[in-house]
DNA sequence: ATGGTTGGCATCCAA
């Protein structure tokens, strides 16, 4: 009996605030993998106590304040790595991949890049570059794999609610969209975008514009990637918008996906 | 509108 394949992403903003949020969607929608992105916590303090105690696996690669990824899944998942940069002693904790259900899954925290003339804009680019090296290892059109997380990179004047305000905002430069392209290739196919055409539809609305949610003043920066072989078994894919708008909510909100079973 | 809010942690940084 095959089943549909359900994955998700959501940047919590911080995980332990948003464990009742959290814990609440994966129960309604019970996908097979839930990536996270900006935990927040050290792989000590790491929640996982109440993941595990409603049923779900978690592996997860947390800094103190910053950053911080994981995955929450119904089975345990094979082949969890969890650094872009293996053979250097530190890095963010911006990037986990695993296999599921015999996908791989890459999940990503893309650097923010503070200003364009921050060292954190460079660090940025560098970013999306070293990730196309990394994918080039192990990735064709023809194996299942995604690509999802906070990409913070707005692809296209559709793809944020201001587009002309924001031609030198980091995650809308002709320099990070540039990158971001670059590394996609031909590779890596916006699995939104397969489904839906039209503006309006955004992941991320920044809190200190208060009205940006009731304005749909948004940015489209969560992104589910999928090779070839992923994009022939869309079902549909879906911004989750109502978790936005709930207490104490993260300023980014969940992205789901589902598959046919293979 | 060079504004505003949130989280972590420390009296500011990051987003």
């Amino acid at each position: 009996m095959s089943r549909d394949f359900i994955v998700a992403t959501y940047n919590a903003n911080s995980l332990r605030p948003r464990m009742g949020i959290v814990l609440d969607w994966l129960a309604k929608h019970r996908p097979d993998v839930l990536a996270l992105q900006e935990t927040k916590v050290r792989d000590a303090e790491f929640p996982a106590g109440p993941f595990r105690e409603a049923g779900w696996n978690v592996v997860y690669r947390g800094q103190k304040s910053y950053n911080g990824v994981a995955f929450v899944s119904k089975e345990p998942l094979a082949g969890v790595r969890d650094r872009l940069y293996p053979g250097l002693p530190e890095e963010d904790a911006r990037y986990i991949e695993c296999e599921c259900r015999g996908v791989r899954i890459f999940n990503t925290y893309i650097p923010q890049g503070a200003s364009l003339d921050s060292p954190k804009f460079q660090f940025k680019l560098k970013y999306l570059a070293d990730l196309k090296e990394a994918f080039a290892k192990s990735v064709k059109p023809s194996v299942p794999a995604l690509w999802v997380g906070d990409m913070n990179v707005a692809q296209t004047e559709i793809d944020l609610a201001r587009p002309k305000e924001n031609q030198d905002h980091v995650c809308f430069h002709a320099d990070a969209r540039r990158a971001f392209r670059e590394t996609a290739g031909e590779l890596w196919i916006d699995l939104f975008r397969e489904k839906e055409k039209g503006p309006g539809h955004y992941t991320f609305w920044d809190y200190r514009f208060p009205t940006a949610l009731s304005k749909n003043l948004g940015w489209r920066i969560d992104l589910i990637l999928g090779t070839r072989a992923m994009a022939g078994r869309l079902r549909e894919i879906w911004i989750d918008r109502d978790a936005r708008k709930l207490e104490k909510p993260s300023d980014h909100t969940f992205l789901k996906a589902v598959f046919s079973a293979d």
